[in-house]
DNA sequence: CTGCATGCAAATTATTTGCATTGAA
DNA sequence: TTCAATGCAAATAATTTGCATGCAG
């Protein structure tokens, strides 16, 4: 089950980095998570494990994470960075509500599959992509009546 | 030319808003502008042509050309907002390179068409993209060799 | 042992807000 | 005239950094 955790112990030896009991709860705390979350939220829920870590080393691990590829980096709200974890699951886009704030999910392999050779085409090599579609909820919609 | 002005001050009017001097050099500078800008550096080219501007004046005037559509906030670097003005060309996607830090404008009608008919299947009523797609420029790709 | 990691507090950066003054309608 | 807009300075909020101490390798 924390296969993922593994990941990310062998990307920090890999890189001759320490593994210490802060960037443990951390990751385990990211990986156990299935929601967005800020860099103050993921803090508020490693507390809760351990009482013990700094907000400073949120931040410091979090790079890490993003570096490893196994944490992404959305842009869905403004002036606070939210992450997700992407190890596992297929890569999603979201829906962002105008009207409430509501965020959902988006799968779509067909979107994935086009912006990839869109990107290949201009001669690029994609890592990761990001997409935020703004607009009216169906509850949202329906209100507007 | 400055057709793009006057739709923002039209956008004034129909708010009851009222026309300043620096809202109009705010947004001349802004749609002179073919490049992306963060707000200090819209603060900046306005103060070559109007140096009594002052730069709140500049983050609140932003954000009512956002809300009149005619200016879009980009996710391209992290910890600043980036603008740039939709006015008059099509909607375009961004690739960021993770080598050199470079971005580079990428328009596709089909990815377009797809976002939106992907929310629209989902029962949102779209307003707006974003699209940002990380990877390595052609010459960064050629110097990892 | 030895240097990288931690975490406090202080610094920095972007953005927002309070408030007296000014000017568009 | 009259209220909204301006712009200074101060307040916030998120994130980063300096530095002494601690612990993984």
């Amino acid at each position: 089950m924390p296969n993922e955790v593994d990941q990310f112990v062998r990307f920090l030896k890999d890189r001759g980095l320490k593994l210490t009991p802060q960037r443990l709860r951390i990751a385990e705390t990211v990986f156990d998570t299935h929601a967005h979350f800020t860099a103050d939220e993921l803090y508020e829920l490693v507390r809760k494990r351990e009482p013990l870590v700094g907000k400073v080393t949120v931040y410091r691990t979090l790079e890490h994470l993003v570096e490893s590829g196994m944490v992404d980096e959305l842009a869905i709200a403004k002036g606070v960075s939210t992450y997700e974890h992407t190890a596992g699951h297929a890569h999603h886009d979201h829906l962002v509500c105008v009207g409430c704030g509501k965020v959902v999910a988006l799968s779509s392999p067909k979107l994935e599959a086009l912006k990839e050779r869109e990107a290949r085409a201009a001669g690029w090599e994609p890592v990761s992509h990001l997409l935020r579609i703004r607009g009216l909820c169906p509850a949202c919609r329906a209100g507007k009546r």
